[in-house]
DNA sequence: CTTGACTCAGAAAACGTTTTCTGCTACTAT
DNA sequence: ATAGTAGCAGAAAACGTTTTCTGAGTCAAG
């Protein structure tokens, strides 16, 4: 039915063996005119090789398993739409498997992966180490992306949260904010390590107070952001800028503050952190350092071929910066919103937020 | 290597024939005594099968391709997320491919799909039909998920947008609204003229007036939905509920409604479609349409594996329902909201809004 | 001239399965 | 008794490639 390899051969009378080396773009020696017939003749059958039989003999596969915790988590489409980028360009695809944050589907998963022809595997977000042994066993190169739990490890690529929260603190001290808060997020999350100590470095380097007061715990979600800006404004003395381990968080703040009958950012700030959607339909729009998914899901990508490459040579865990996006929710001025380049899927709200006194002439 | 029929044969001194009809669950009579003892070996030995050469003689690869348009789409993560959790089930894995929107893209995805294993194409939102011609002559079945262009097609499975926007409009009337509008989205989108069948059939049953100062169109964008609001309240009898085809109209609604003085639901009632993640983080949380994405996607897969099963009998499109998601831009009573099967996804607002008078004892 | 090296084409083996084909044994029905 | 038939095990072919091995021809150096 589909034409292979003998057919080609039969059509132009030369060997099984010719039409192969051609085609696979081998370089062993086949002279020009033979070279040109085969091609012709590849092209007008419309010759596709049988991937089955090639990597039964060669042992490759061209294709990388992704394991990734739930399709659905917000970053983890990026992360992998920015693997997938620089694979299809290296003509690799991708096999995903989810493995719903646990431990045994994960283990399942990688099972599977292994048997399944894939030349390694990327981790994305989640990862019990449960199950490396096997993976090392197999001798398949794995890469570790957005790695939540667990201390650092080799061959994986991370956010430097470290510098991101600087990022966020150093704007609100750039804007005259003496009173900084911080509302972090679970204590096992590394990530939020990262964060806490660069919250407490930029203050400590500005000489700014560091106050149990303004610090408090939340759970990602946006009640907890609520809690915990509420307590804060409690206080004798409430901060004048909140930074938030994450968008949720930071809009639960700000709901807090509006409800406590304060403005948000005329009486205190808000940073956010992650970027979602979300940040950039709101009114206020909120001020949020942006994570470079794209970016780390491509850099993954780099590294895992490079190891299928030169053969599995472990190599250190790199941090990618991300950068801060400036919106309404701090008070700085605009113009810095369009000096980061934009991601295409946000949309500008210049039109809805000059149109208030509905004489701004743009 | 890695371990092989070969071993588990020499090992238990059968022949490789009845070992792999063993391990490859074939019905060919095998005693119990030798099917046991093969058994045991091959899970001492820690066999798995090598894919590449079992589906190099059967022809199947139990791996199904995604096509999708573009991996960050808001619904295609939840489509492709249904999609693999029925596959996995059945031991399939999915390779997923963008196409970015792009005729040509979107050809060379199929191209590499096809020459790669795979049983089977789903293709996600998007399909210029342009290939479709080399996909039939692959003999490989295809199914599509959430067309958004393009006549109705065999083997698709669209949500029922004229469903969907009956359930809204009928919301608005049951609340008691007369005077309804309807921002629609761009005509070429055909879901898009099934609503507006949908908004005109609900209108004519409850005897109520269709006004064309009522019928706005927008381009699924925000500012969309503000301008097209702005219009309906510069007239002499404004609508007093708004049914928006998606969610982002909608919210540009509201932000218009607000930015007239007016309140949301008390002034004007606004409903939304899609029930995208930030309708139930808003302030008033957005009632909307649920789009039943997953259970689409679970469908499709359904399809194409009876498909690949049964060997490509062409089925006929179906539609998936979706529900209504009551919360607070219509001011109907809330208790509906919690009987909505919870998206595990969303975050319960309950504490968030009981909060306000601040005494109120739940 | 002859020899050795080099160039390139073809034959054949190999990758790890599944499945068809053979054939042996033991039982059943005549 | 004997032919026919299940029931089951093993040999071997097949799937479509890549790659090693073999060998034929050409050319340059002695």
């Amino acid at each position: 039915m589909t034409v292979k390899l003998e057919d080609i051969a039969k059509e132009t009378g030369f060997s099984l063996s010719t039409v192969s080396r051609v085609l696979s773009n081998s370089n062993y020696p086949v002279s020009d005119q033979i070279r040109e017939k085969v091609l012709h003749s590849a092209e007008s059958l419309g010759y596709s090789p049988n991937i089955a039989a090639r990597s039964l003999r060669t042992d490759r596969t061209e294709t990388i398993g992704i394991v990734v915790d739930d399709l659905l988590s917000p970053f983890t489409p990026p992360i992998v739409r920015g693997i997938q980028d620089y694979l299809i360009e290296k003509n690799y695809l991708s096999l995903i498997v989810n493995s719903d944050w646990d431990p045994e589907q994960e283990q399942a998963a990688i099972r599977t992966l292994i048997n399944r022809p894939v030349d390694g595997i990327i981790f994305v977000e989640y990862s019990h180490m449960t199950s490396d042994d096997i993976l090392k066993q197999s001798k398949k190169p794995r890469v570790f992306v957005h790695r939540l739990f667990g201390s650092p490890i080799n061959n994986s690529v991370v956010p430097d949260d470290y510098y991101g929260a600087r990022l966020a603190v150093s704007h609100l001290v750039a804007l005259g904010h003496e009173r900084i808060a911080y509302i972090n997020g679970p204590e096992n999350w590394h990530n939020c390590r990262a964060r806490m100590k660069g919250y407490r470095d930029t203050l400590k380097e500005n000489k700014l107070p560091f106050r149990t007061d303004w610090l408090q715990r939340g759970n990602w979600e946006i009640e907890s952001g609520y809690a915990a800006a509420q307590k804060m404004l409690q206080l004798p003395k409430h901060p004048t800028g909140i930074f938030a381990g994450n968008d949720l968080m930071a809009l639960g703040a700000i709901y807090a503050i509006q409800d406590s009958g304060l403005q948000v950012p005329n009486d205190i700030a808000v940073v956010g952190y992650d970027n979602r959607d979300f940040t950039n339909i709101f009114r206020p729009g909120i001020t949020t350092v942006n994570m470079p998914v794209g970016e780390m899901g491509k850099v993954a990508a780099e590294i895992i071929l490079r190891q299928i490459e030169t053969g599995q040579k472990d190599e250190e865990e790199v941090k990618i910066q991300g950068n801060l996006i400036i919106r309404e929710t701090c008070g700085a001025p605009e113009m810095d919103r369009t000096r980061q380049g934009p991601d295409p899927r946000t949309i500008s709200r210049r039109i809805l937020f000059n149109k208030q006194p509905e004489e701004g002439n743009d």
